[in-house]
DNA sequence: GATGAATGAGGATTCATTCAT
DNA sequence: CATGAATGAATCCTCATTCAT
């Protein structure tokens, strides 16, 4: 600061940028294309098309396709956890709890609707049957956990009927709102608030 | 029963039979793996060895891959789309026709979990884009119809609340109870029935 | 003679006509496929399907596709070569001999358009190449001798100019004469005389 | 000569002659199979094995089997006619401009007696009858319509006897002149003038 | 004699990946 | 770093042929 730097130190930035950007870039590309066409359908070269390069030269900065899926799952589901579990470690009473739960989930759906695609279309696909995806189970597994204590937690404080099943009603909730990646679309009239709150009015109203 | 059939009858009802199983074992066995590894992911091959005949001979049965699917999807829609269309004809008030569509969709998940998840799952994949499979929109359209169209009704009628957003609530609706077909499994301890109920309590009472 | 055949025989005999018929009609089938599609691009389901009948039951007439290929070309060359030998042997001046070649050419033609077309789409093609196949060429090279020896003599006679090039004029010949089954068509306004007499029109008074 | 080019520019023209004539390597051998095999019959395969790589890597330099057969057609057919109009718009007499036709034909055969048997050859197979074909045929009807306007204007012009008949004339003349492609071998003793020769005379001057 | 199911050997094409330049 | 050529395995599909019924 106030000293400046030298040319080789800022062309060498510059180019440490480039990287970046193409690393970023491609990892964009490439998340798109899995969640639109689906992973096994994409090909090197989808991803190389889009990005401007030839499918040979993605392995200057990824070392498989693999680890292409396994960089945007992993950025995604840590990134997700974290926030389910700083919500929940706020204590507020359970249904605070749970509208949070939403808000961040359609947030999520808002920010990174290709990863949250990819995570959707792809669970139970042969890839992420691999043991090197081990982990995506495991993350999705802690966040199944955090909505079940959430959700019995609320039933015990009368706060959520007695009759109903919370295994089952977590599903019903998880994949209502998860699955609203297929048809929102960022930078339309919906926000993801405006869609929290409407699920959110499903939930404790019901229909009438 | 107490009428011997003739040995030659019985034979050919037997040939006849195996014709039969054949061609339905290969379309159970394929839409199975459809539905578990994805369309594409799914080779001629996974196929045969499912059915303990060559990848080729499947061709005396089905004139290609995409025939297989057509005839999964079109018999299931077609189906479906009937089962809606005479609910709505019965033309009770429009929360008991809402109940039966809840509980019909249940019903089919139960009965052809395989064509379900197809459906689920590869709408919006390459195949399904191709001129041959226009009908599985069609018919998507016809049935989301059939929704709205009670939906509506029973809004204009007071039966569900005026701020209650249909276009998006639909789709809640709609993910929610499709989606099951990921996690339910036909012969477990729920019945299509039990969660028909599960879910109409939800939608009804919300969760308190 | 004159003696009423018993039933018996009269049905054995229709049932062996049919049977002579549906080799025949099975051939001609074969032969028409072989020369419109090539031998190769024509499959035995092609065959059957003009035929009425299934694939497999082809071979209960024919032990194979090359034997289908082969009875049509054998036939074919033998009866060709026969007429030219027999045109040889009667003995007239050259002259005649030669117009008697090209009107037994044309008249071939017309008769076997198919066969004549096998012969000449296949020559070099990988199944003639086979040792099954060898008289194929031998009856081809038989012919050609018959016409190099009447042009010959022909030109020791006085009857053929002497710097018409024998080897390389009959090729001429012979190619112009037999690629007329790619346009002729039996049954239009062209006969085979008809035919006959134009070539040898062009052949003995050139162009003006 | 005598002006030494740089190590560097000379090893990039090396590679770029290694990649033009790896391209025109495997066009010049698949061209060779097709007119000695037939297209339907050559696998790729047999190319690759002719070029010493493998068949999957044909697809680097052409996009089908079916691409490799249009290049060589259409650069085929398109200097065919660029040729037979120039002769045409030469506007010597009638007599002239057909020998000019014949000597240029038997030039093609000699330059490129490939693609001229393939041409002949494959006239009629299932692969030409596409629609991306569509021009083969096209450039054949426009070279036959300038053989048949030179034959008609001879005639006309009193060089041609009048009852010629133009339009079979034609046909025979066109199939002598190219079926020579069967069995003319480039580098014998034959060049093409001397065929060109024999021809003219056959035509003009007929046997006698 | 015909049927229809099955075989098994290809054939064109695709694609993730490697590597010399 | 990017290129582009090459690999080799896999995929869908075709087809001559066989054989039990």
């Amino acid at each position: 600061m106030g000293v400046a730097r030298s040319r080789g130190t800022a062309v060498k930035e510059e180019a440490a940028d480039a990287r970046r950007n193409r690393r970023e870039h491609l990892l964009e590309a490439a998340v798109e294309l899995f969640a639109t066409k689906g992973y096994a359908a994409t090909t090197m070269r989808d991803i190389a098309d889009a990005s401007g390069i030839l499918a040979g030269s993605i392995y200057h900065h990824f070392a498989s396709k693999e680890a292409m899926l396994d960089e945007a799952l992993r950025d995604f589901l840590v990134r997700l956890y974290e926030r389910f579990a700083a919500a929940e470690r706020a204590g507020d009473d359970p249904r605070e709890t749970l509208s949070r739960l939403v808000r961040i989930s359609f947030l999520s759906i808002h920010e990174s609707p290709h990863a949250v695609a990819v995570y959707q279309n792809e669970t139970g696909s042969d890839v992420l049957r691999k043991e090197a995806f081990a982990y995506v189970t495991d993350y999705g597994n802690r966040i199944e956990q955090v909505w079940l204590r959430v959700l019995t937690t609320g039933q015990m404080s009368g706060m959520v009927r007695p009759d109903f099943d919370v295994k089952v009603g977590y599903l019903f909730i998880r994949d209502a709102i998860w699955s609203a990646v297929r048809w929102y679309r960022p930078g339309g009239q919906m926000t993801p608030e405006n869609l929290a709150e409407q699920y959110l009015g499903l939930l404790y109203k019901g229909l009438d």
